[in-house]
DNA sequence: GTTTAATTTAAACGAGTGTTTTAAATAGAT
DNA sequence: ATCTATTTAAAACACTCGTTTAAATTAAAC
């Protein structure tokens, strides 16, 4: 068969809208393989193994995010060394969006995938992404902790793990739930509507004071 | 062989550990049948198929939790009718900590296992969860909902699913978190201590003022 | 005590998985 | 055009899974 354009990103393209849509494990290589219409071997010998395809759908978004989100939130707190909690999450919006120029459904595909990613495969992807991208994340970490210096250390790290549940279970059910969002309520909701929903709902959360303070 | 314990109870004590440690796909019915110390095709005889064997292990906490849940909302909110928020999550803690008397772990084990059936298995443990125990949902849904009533409903469905992200992901996890927590910090927490955290950063996500009202 | 029903056992079934192998086809370099 | 390395192709491998079958055992009923 003629050379159709490169059969790597043909697996990839394929795989990467069937594990935001139906998970990990949940996916078959021979799915993917078919949907991709390459052959099955080809997925062991361009990745290695199903596994590193994984982490290989989740680099090419990562290595685009990232270093995005840095430079914005970089830029935010030149402008504002003060710059509030909403400030700081907001400022993960535009990053998120422009995945949408990169790939159709681009947003929505990348937030599903994260949060397939820390729901699944008990930790290798954890793993993965704190090593690889941990400074990126240390980066949002402080930014976030000098925008609510009243949480002590401790608390701060209960508190931004609840903030990624809330963000890796809304965005894995997002199609889900804007479904019946818009059956129930009438109201059509976008992803960028609902990131627009969830970070005030974030922020309060994560500065709300100890209750040993206002007691 | 005498007669033993119950295969069934066997079975369901075996299989409820497990699968609140690893989740539901990745537990196989052979683990769980040589953990158990019974034969293999015990669990299709006295359960029919696995599908129908995770429900039972969820309803056996279910059939509990959710009559108690209820009557405990019920009772605050005839003692005082304008509750807040914090108070009608906090009414749940104690029927929470009552599952420790009814099994070893009772609490984790029961909140871990809501995440995995919240998380895994497309749907189907929502619909039997939703169908079974609709009327307790609907029950603590207007609860939530008289406690923040300046929260339009469509509003409101969303941040009690990203209140649902919050608690379902923080257990389904939170062995690994109170680990790291521990090693990190120095300061261990038990589940009751997750739970105290957790709740005045979902009261207040759940009742921060709309954005548009702020403005 | 015999008969009947309920339960346990061991074994196999059939379908699905990721991966490996071996051969064929294609591309690029000389 | 020939040789070499890369890529694709079809098939089989080795394994795990949930489920089913049919015989053996135990418990209950009469």
């Amino acid at each position: 068969m003629a050379n159709r354009s490169d059969t790597k990103t043909r697996i990839l393209d394929a795989a990467e809208k069937l594990f935001a849509e139906r998970g990990f494990s949940e996916t078959s290589l021979r799915l993917i393989t078919s949907k991709a219409e390459v052959n099955l071997a080809s997925v062991n010998y361009h990745f290695g193994s199903k596994k590193e395809l994984i982490r290989a759908v989740l680099a090419r978004y990562l290595d685009v995010f990232m270093p995005a989100a840095a430079d914005a939130i970089v830029a935010v707190r030149q402008e504002n060394a003060n710059a509030s909690l909403d400030a700081i999450f907001s400022t993960l919006v535009a990053p998120l969006l422009d995945l949408n120029q990169l790939r159709a459904e681009g947003t929505t595909t990348f937030l599903q995938l994260l949060g397939r990613g820390y729901i699944e495969s008990q930790g290798h992807l954890r793993w993965f992404i704190t090593t690889h991208y941990g400074e990126y994340l240390g980066l949002f970490v402080n930014a976030v902790a000098e925008s609510a210096p009243h949480i002590p250390p401790a608390e701060m790290f209960w508190r931004l793990h609840f903030t990624l549940g809330t963000v890796v279970f809304t965005m894995a059910s997002a199609d889900a739930l804007t479904e019946i969002a818009e059956a129930d309520f009438g109201e059509h909701n976008d992803i960028e509507a609902v990131i627009r929903k969830v970070i005030p709902y974030l922020s309060a959360g994560v500065s709300v004071p100890l209750t040993k303070d206002v007691i």
